[in-house]
DNA sequence: GCCAACGTTGGC
DNA sequence: GCCAACGTTGGC
């Protein structure tokens, strides 16, 4: 079992998005780069638990948590010339871009935010920590995600 | 294969 | 809205 952390920006679709969905079920669609697709292509798995963190907005931080209910599988979205992420150089017989399906299983009680998070030396290297990471899916460690879920 | 130019992300 | 930090593109 692994732990995740995936960012989506609440003006978008944030976690009152994925709770409204059917079965509060949504497929992580539109991720265009190598490192996270490599990831939901490679190393997801179903049950797998994931942070649902909101970026580029008021409070960034941790607001609830999902679980991978659907393996790593072509983004149809890319195949699609009135799609805001299509890429004509991924096609159904090679995709080039992939996606998870998550499901929320619950908020936090309250959002745990980045500026906190900096704050506990208990979280050093942590990959969302990192100065400049940009990726939207990264890996959490075992140890982390028990901290963080103590900080709530 | 190098690297400058450009586009995007995301905190502030 | 600014800008640092990346990732990607494309000329050479």
């Amino acid at each position: 079992m692994n732990y995740w952390l995936m960012k989506s920006e609440p003006d978008v679709f944030g976690i009152d998005h994925l709770m409204a969905m059917p079965k509060k079920t949504e497929h992580w669609d539109g991720v265009r780069n190598y490192q996270a697709r490599n990831m939901m292509r490679d190393q997801m798995k179903k049950g797998d638990l994931v942070f649902f963190y909101h970026s580029n907005c008021k409070e960034p931080g941790i607001v609830g948590i999902a679980k991978v209910v659907k393996e790593g599988y072509p983004d149809h979205t890319a195949f699609n010339p009135e799609a805001k992420y299509y890429d004509p150089k991924s096609d159904p017989e090679n995709p080039r871009w992939y996606m998870v399906d998550i499901q929320h299983k619950r908020k936090l009680k309250r959002t745990i935010t980045l500026q906190e998070l900096k704050q506990h030396p208990q979280l050093e290297g942590m990959a969302l920590l990192r100065k400049g990471n940009r990726l939207s899916v990264m890996p959490v460690d075992k140890n982390h995600w028990d901290y963080i879920l103590g900080m709530e």
